[in-house]
DNA sequence: ACCTGAACACCGTTCAAGT
DNA sequence: ACCTGAACACCGTTCAAGT
């Protein structure tokens, strides 16, 4: 593993564990056993290990919501599974810009691929489906929504809502 | 107008014009003509800021959704509006936690509230409108979406399915 | 090729001291 | 009552120097 990969790594766990503000230059360099400007040797700076991290967010959610199948109430779920489970990678990979020209190739469509496959191929469908998921998620992730609310009642009401649209949303056009 | 008053101004304008990295303690100081070690005898420290600026964009927000009515493309197309008008001030009211003890008392109830009257009293389906919304929004100000994205088809599309789904909504209960 | 210490220009915050 | 300089424990990043 290069040394661009063991810190990508340890941001990845301080990110996770402990938040963005602990995600610092001179943190991942500890974590690693060395000094701060080490390593700038192997990485252009702070953005790259964020832009590294959002690519991952982004490739491995395309392969959740991939196997979450066509099902819209399946893909939801997924959809905010995968979120509340990696809560501080969510947000970092879905709330701010993308530096698109240094991701993996692909890796937003991928993503996005399983959305517009079960809104049967209809764009505006697939983005009100999109907003709908990362609306919801980021609100309960920031604790907007009172103690005790039941958020999957929302979720349940907006998917119903979508689901039996038409044209048909939950059934792939092929 | 007081030393607090003047700093949360002083807050806001740099917010809005320079993002939230330039909102720094120094430069709100800078701004009144004083140093900052000054500021922490008007003010406990920079959350009593954000938070102050929180409260203020959940008024403002409450006054804009009430104007907007109870016709849900009306009031979509007012939230929307709202964000994209004041955008880091939307972002700072929308994806952090509240400090609920040290809000106006009902601020927040009061931007919720046309949400819910536009929903006939449903709240998961004003959680949804909600959901939808602040993750259309907040992933337009992400730019998120591919340039030249349709975005008002998006919301078109998924308001059309929430006022069309039973049990009715767009029509107050009263 | 890789790592280092020192430095620069920043942060939020505390505190003793001045008026 | 209000403001200050100095300080503390931090940031991201650069760079000359060491191995």
């Amino acid at each position: 593993m290069t040394r661009r990969d063991e810190a990508i790594d340890a941001a990845e766990r301080t990110l996770e564990r402990e938040g963005l503000p602990a995600v610092t230059m001179r943190r991942l360099a500890d974590e690693l056993g060395i000094r701060a400007p080490s390593l700038y040797k192997h990485l252009a700076g702070k953005g790259e290990i964020l832009t590294a991290l959002q690519d991952r967010a982004l490739a491995r959610m395309a392969t959740a919501l991939a196997a979450a199948g066509n099902d819209l109430g399946g893909l939801a779920g997924a959809y905010r599974q995968w979120a509340l489970l990696h809560p501080r990678l969510y947000e970092l990979s879905a709330r701010y810009p993308l530096d698109r020209d240094h991701l993996t190739p692909g890796a937003e469509d991928a993503a996005a691929a399983p959305l517009i496959r079960a809104a049967g191929g209809n764009i505006a469908a697939a983005r009100a489906l999109w907003g709908l998921a990362h609306g919801l998620v980021d609100l309960e992730l920031a604790g907007r929504f009172p103690p005790g609310a039941d958020i999957t009642a929302a979720w349940d009401y907006a998917i119903r809502a979508l689901g039996e649209f038409p044209p048909p949303v939950g059934t792939a056009s092929d």
